[in-house]
DNA sequence: CGCATACTTGAGCGAAATCAAGGCCTGTGG
DNA sequence: CCACAGGCCTTGATTTCGCTCAAGTATGCG
């Protein structure tokens, strides 16, 4: 009956690699430049001013950057690879809140404190860019602003489709919606659709509010149903996307 | 087999009410400089240039006065009572992602189109900007633009800590979590708080992912635990904070 | 080879949904 | 004034979907 809220994740030790050592070395201009979106904003702009608050580090797959409750203290846009944002219940249940992938921002969902845990899926590289020394950017480059608050206006419309799902969505609409959802991003031809899964399915049952027996179970039915083929765990082909849709909006 | 999806809701006839027939009238500069929550950042701006863009408008309760799959041509700010937005399935389950008050603004969460649907749960008073001529706005005054990040991140905050309830907490986790939500904002003494719920159980039921039911049920087991009083529907005062806090985390 | 990790599958259970009935209040109209 | 209808809320009985617990399988690695 302990009091788990307040204390950190138990693996973040990997967090120093973003601490001042790492840092000082290397400025990311490129970046900067090509990732936080603003090549045609600021093209007659010095870049180099941007480049003064862009610090990019790597993190390998498994370990947390972020951890929730910690001070808000840096923004990251992900340059590569993916990452799982997740809130903990203090009896161990989770919540993954958002996938990033490359070109998201990571923290605009933070005031003071950070709102969630971030893990590496994948082996990943950023850029840290300090809120403080962002923030005083922001006076040169409005239009930085402005492309923070597009990114945070669909970052809320996401997040209300998930309500949405996690509140009223059986557990085969919730998987049909998720595995549509990740083909808009990737080419989305009529039939046998790829959809890459960086992660387990722990990670996805954590996603969708449900357990990986489910999670497993819903995915054997679709496969059943040949709406889906699963090749390898993380390679699932979409045969009928018309039933999956369906399915997905709960008519069938 | 119809789709419903794209269908706007059956009453939003009112929605005249904020057409063009009605808003010439009257500019609303104390609401525009107020509401917008600039006063102390445009102290030395022209505020009637402000107001030049800033429409008010009366929506009695119960009516729609925005609705999801709409262009998003609008953005509000709620001057006086409260609202809710709701997102609809075909088969008309549906899943309030949020309720807004005084001072929020509405319309944050829209790229090109409205991802919700908004409804007066009392009378209401609001403030409605087009979103073309507030993007001009944003040039001259660039710190409208912060001050929409900064809401924009906070709600972000709120609705990941809903996707936390929603996918993960019990029927009796989420009713504590609510309760307990409601008094933050409402002077919240040590114990005996009354929560003013400005909608009914329906809309409870549909904001936190559960049955009128069971949150009737849940509600009362609360009250002959003695952790709340219920005097009239509508008002719940909190005779047991600790316990709710602990019933709200999982921990009892 | 043994072990660990991830996924699948099955059996049984339980929390919340569904179905159904009844109470309370307000407004309306005879 | 009462009768009645319609909301809204509560309570009870039953069902069900997804969870829990428990094996069992496949894959990768030292």
């Amino acid at each position: 009956m302990e009091d788990h809220l307040a204390q950190p994740p138990p693996d973040r030790a990997f967090k120093c690699n973003i601490g001042p050592e790492h840092e000082a070395s290397a400025h990311c201009d490129t970046c900067a430049a090509r990732h936080i979106g603003l090549c045609d904003a600021m093209i007659d702009a010095d870049l180099s001013q941007l480049a003064t608050v862009a610090h990019w580090c790597r993190i390998p797959k498994g370990h947390i950057f972020l951890a929730e409750g910690d001070p808000a203290q840096n923004f990251f846009n992900l340059n590569r690879g993916n990452a799982k944002l997740f809130k903990n219940l203090p009896d161990g249940r989770r919540q993954i809140v958002g996938f990033v992938a490359a070109g998201d921002f990571i923290g605009l969902a933070a005031n003071n404190r950070y709102s969630f845990t971030a893990e590496a899926l994948t082996d990943v590289r950023l850029c840290r860019f300090d809120r403080a020394e962002l923030r005083a950017l922001f006076m040169e480059f409005p239009i930085l602003e402005r492309r923070l608050l597009e990114a945070a206006s669909r970052e809320l419309v996401v997040a209300q489709a998930q309500m949405l799902l996690l509140g009223r969505k059986s557990a085969m609409e919730r998987l049909a919606t998720f595995l549509l959802n990740g083909t808009t991003s990737q080419g989305s031809r009529r039939n046998h659709t790829v959809v890459t899964l960086p992660m387990p399915r722990s990670d996805v049952a954590d996603y969708l509010g449900l357990t990986i027996e489910t999670v497993s179970r819903t995915l054997t039915t679709l496969k059943q149903r040949h709406v889906i083929e699963i090749s390898c765990d993380y390679h699932i082909s979409i045969t009928d996307r018309l039933t999956l849709t369906n399915l997905a909006a709960g008519l069938s």
